[in-house]
DNA sequence: CACAATTGCGCAATCC
DNA sequence: TGGATTGCGCAATTGT
């Protein structure tokens, strides 16, 4: 399925060679396709020979099978080649952004979760500091004035401290 | 140097589909295109009108200033208009998808970095924590058998701990 | 040299 | 009415 036309338009400046050419088409040629609603008219044509080129040199304005050029041929089946070819491509292309979309936002996920990570061990960090100097403290009272001791026996280390002690916010960046 | 219009169709199998025609061209693409009179040759095309065309609709051969339809006029400037935004558009995707890209670098970066973070806490965190034990120990000790003393802060019987406490240093790259 | 994969481009349909 | 998107085919290039 697949009709053509083309145009070319030159763009810009050329220089040497080039020239763009173009075409529409429709069709799917595995699975599917086909616009839904549209409907549109096809417009059969035929073109004449275009022979023209020369060539630079010494051309010949024949050309067997490499190429019956353009009318058809292996031409039209290498043409159905490349607009597969095309589109797998652009298939992949597409995956592949599409994927690295999505490692952006896992990788954003995790750096939420490096981040709280580090933020919790950030606080029991200074906790545990305080506790120390409290005992250091301690101790230099004690070695000071002796008598009152039981400074702080149980410690607790556990995780789920979430409480509230204040606790300097190391935050940095 | 320019060229214009062809337009083959293939057959192919098709179905409704869809189909183009067109012709024309310019030299010069942007703004103002308008071959006039004189260009070079046409690649003969002929729209044969397609006769009787099966759709319901009434479609006439005619068409008025809406358009002057695929010749020229107002048709082409449409064209160029829509081929400037194609590109425009194109671009813009294509740098999107750049930016994604580099935003995973970086986010993969940073991820490394509080990784590191995240390690060095650790460490921190277990260094005092074992510290402590100790102290409880000696505490312990102490209460027990008071007598020897030097509790104070300086012995540690195995680990080597890096420096520091000394409130720390967050070290970040 | 052949052939698949990429890439730039214009067209047209559709979205907004 | 008009830009923005998107699917598609063509062709030139590039990679194998």
């Amino acid at each position: 399925m697949s009709k053509r036309s083309q145009q070319t338009i030159n763009t810009e400046q050329n220089r040497g060679t080039v020239s763009v050419i173009q075409g529409q088409a429709s069709g799917a040629t595995t699975t599917t396709s086909r616009p839904p609603g549209g409907s549109l008219q096809l417009v059969p044509q035929l073109v004449p020979a275009t022979p023209a080129e020369g060539g630079g040199g010494g051309g010949k304005a024949k050309m067997k099978k490499t190429s019956g050029d353009k009318d058809s041929d292996e031409y039209r089946q290498r043409r159905e080649r490349n607009n597969l070819a095309v589109k797998k491509s652009r298939m992949r292309s597409k995956q592949k952004a599409q994927d690295t979309q999505q490692r952006v936002n896992e990788l954003k996920e995790e750096n939420e979760r490096l981040e709280a990570k580090i933020k919790l061990l950030s606080k029991e960090l200074s906790v545990l500091k305080d506790l120390f100097l409290e005992h250091a403290h301690n101790l230099a009272d004690n070695v000071q004035a002796p008598g009152a001791e039981g400074a702080s026996p149980a410690h607790n280390n556990n995780n789920n401290n979430n409480g509230a002690f204040s606790s300097s916010g190391s935050s940095q960046r």
